[in-house]
RNA sequence: GGGGUCGUAGUUCAGCCCGGUUAGAACGCCGGCCUGUCACGUCGGAAGUCGUGGGUUCAAAUCCCAUCGGCCCCGCCA
């Protein structure tokens, strides 16, 4: 490979201009421009190069006759070479013009080129096609693609969006420590151990929850921070080791205020990163509702076909199944496909097949048809239910009525996940859809049977609803929190609380979890003390960055909105992290492997 | 921890079901020709531990087992 360019340090000449930026207007400018070889036409004589940098791509034409040194160079670089050329902005001649690309009007007639730096053949396409692998081995070819720079880029048009109006509204933006303490409850810690004092261990924050509200304590009254999060779980399509919350914490909200600083925050980043208008309030729904009408706690309210409870539709029924189901005053779902969106046989067998193994509950179906209703158990239903089924799910005639029984809890997510399904199957999102919702009055505890106690829904320091309050001891299930999520499109992006801002009602919570008072004041002493000197009341929410900018971009990985992310293995393919470490390095820290 | 799927020149893929030529194609790379292309064209060339290990077989990219890695999902993610 021929190689002749002298390395130096410093640029021949300066950059004028980003090649993307240049327009028919800048026709005659002398302009000097840097960029990667995107592509090469050799044609003998004249050679074509289009260069690319950050803003996109120009054409560059080398003649021989007119810079011959300049063509000397074309004729070596190759793609992914780092050129830097001086040269005049010509219009194309008609017949040349490229309709394809912004800079396609006009092109850049080179005087004088150098090779800053070439490169070694490709070990990818920069394009689609590439395989995951290997883009992430090679990040900073992929980070080239005109993709993944727009993508980083909104993400930063978005972050800039929430900085811009949260700043509007006297929010400080504070840091809280990356070393921290583990706590128990929530996910697994990353551990990171203290040289200093061997055998004990920081833990990564998995939020800057309890700092923030200590902030409130503290007497900041609003503050935010573009904050980095640790969690030590499996990843996801949406989900990584480390990624990025919008932490956001105020004194004395109602819920109504937080979620007017969540959708004025959220507006101001749509408008940024994408030019869109978002259409404040965006509405609200009860959880027990969203659960009752969608089977889940983040409906996407794109379709309908919701849930329908045909518990009441059976009372008294003969139906064997249904029967017994009631007996033990559990629920009877459904959900109504239209005619237009049938299923086949065979798909209802798989489904009900599906539901068999995994969840260990039947599927009941009937077509709804003329002049008998169809389905295996079709003959089981009396005439009086049939007219309740269809009442309760507003029939028409020839949908296919879906239905599961068992404890409501169980019933309504699969019903729930069923939705989803059909939804995906009949494809009935549409894209470019957006419908936002706020899901409130979640369940205060629910109980976990493998920890066989109560666990919280959001987190230890939710309030509980001032109504519920006297459950506490008589009936914990049955409390509401004053809890809230942003849902758009059936994705979470956001969710918060109002907090306990009381000693003895944090700690009676902590009870209530299965913490004793003493282990309570050991793990949190440092909370409850906080709480205890004229604490504030206070409240927040935290949203997600990446899973916002995946919406933003189209993208369908968090993968794609990240710099550096890591595999499903939580392996960075490019540095080999985490990576093995010397015998003297743990020998300082106190530690042995002992896998 | 579990289920699914993929792994073949530098790259993207075909071949694998149904075992049997020298494992093909395109892009890229190297060399030649070409002054208006824009994924330029054209002629020629080099380039493969078929992820790895084991097994079955006269014979394995192809069948079987194990293992490693990428991706998707369940569990997990207050």
């Amino acid at each position: 490979m021929p190689n002749n360019h002298q390395f130096s340090p410093l640029p021949p000449w300066p950059r004028t201009d980003y090649c993307g930026n240049l327009r028919e207007s800048d026709a005659g400018r002398e302009v000097g421009l840097w960029g990667w070889v995107a592509a090469r036409r050799d044609h003998g004589g004249l050679i074509f190069i289009d260069l690319r940098d950050r803003e996109g791509i120009v054409q560059l034409v080398f003649n021989p006759e007119r810079a011959a040194a300049a063509h000397r160079i074309a004729d070596q670089a190759r793609a992914e070479y780092y050129l830097a050329v001086r040269g005049a902005v010509v219009r194309r001649t008609p017949a040349t013009i490229n309709a394809e690309l912004p800079t396609g009007a006009i092109e850049i007639v080179v005087a004088q080129a150098q090779i800053l730096n070439p490169s070694w053949p490709m070990p990818l396409q920069l394009d689609e096609s590439a395989d995951e692998q290997l883009r992430l081995k090679y990040r900073y070819l992929d980070l080239r693609r005109p993709a993944m720079q727009r993508n980083l880029r909104t993400r930063h048009q978005a972050v800039r969006g929430a900085r811009e109006f949260l700043d509007g509204q006297g929010f400080v933006e504070i840091e809280t420590p990356i070393l921290w303490r583990a706590t128990p409850e929530g996910a697994r810690d990353y551990l990171v151990p203290s040289r200093v004092n061997p055998g004990r261990f920081y833990a990564l924050p998995q939020s800057p929850q309890l700092l923030k509200q200590i902030l409130m304590v503290g007497g900041f009254d609003r503050y935010y921070q573009i904050a980095r999060c640790f969690r030590d779980e499996d990843l996801r399509a949406n989900r990584q080791p480390e990624f990025t919350q919008i932490d956001i914490e105020m004194t004395g909200p109602r819920i109504e205020d937080v979620m007017a600083i969540g959708q004025g925050m959220m507006a101001s980043m749509f408008r940024r990163a994408a030019g869109i208008e978002l259409e404040l309030p965006f509405p609200r729904l009860e959880y027990e509702e969203a659960m009752e009408r969608f089977g889940s706690d983040k409906p996407d309210l794109r379709f309908g076909i919701e849930l329908r409870n045909f518990t009441s539709a059976f009372a008294g029924t003969q139906f064997r199944i249904f029967a017994d189901v009631l007996a033990r005053n559990e629920s009877i779902y459904g959900i109504a496909m239209p005619p237009d969106l049938q299923l086949a046989r065979r798909e209802l067998d798989e489904l009900a097949e599906s539901l068999r193994s995994r969840y260990s509950m039947g599927l009941a179906w009937v077509r709804v048809a003329e002049p008998d209703w169809q389905g295996p158990i079709a003959r089981h239903l009396s005439a009086t239910e049939r007219a309740r089924v269809t009442e309760t799910a507003a029939l028409k005639g020839g949908e296919t009525v879906l239905m599961v029984a068992g404890p409501a809890a169980n019933v309504r997510p699969v019903l729930g996940e069923i939705r989803l399904n059909l939804a995906a199957r009949f494809n009935l999102r549409k894209a470019d859809e957006r419908r936002f919702l706020w899901v409130t009055d979640f369940p205060l505890f629910e109980y976990s049977p493998e920890e066989r106690r109560l666990v919280s829904v959001n987190h230890p320091f939710t309030a509980p609803h001032p109504e519920d309050l006297g459950l506490l001891d008589s009936d914990p299930l049955a409390m509401h929190a004053l809890a809230y999520d942003l849902v758009l499109n059936g994705e979470e992006l956001g969710g918060g609380s109002i907090r306990i801002h009381n000693r003895e009602l944090q700690l009676r919570v902590f009870e209530k979890l299965g913490l004793t008072r003493e282990s309570a004041t050991e793990k949190f002493g440092f909370l409850l003390d906080a709480l205890s000197y004229g604490a504030p009341p206070h409240g927040g929410i935290a949203f997600g960055v990446e899973r916002i900018t995946m919406l933003l971009c189209g993208a369908d990985s968090i993968r794609d909105v990240m710099a550096f992310p890591k595999t499903q293995k939580a392996v960075d393919l490019m540095s080999g992290a985490p990576s093995e470490v010397g015998i003297e390095q743990l020998r300082e820290l106190g530690i042995k492997v002992i896998t």
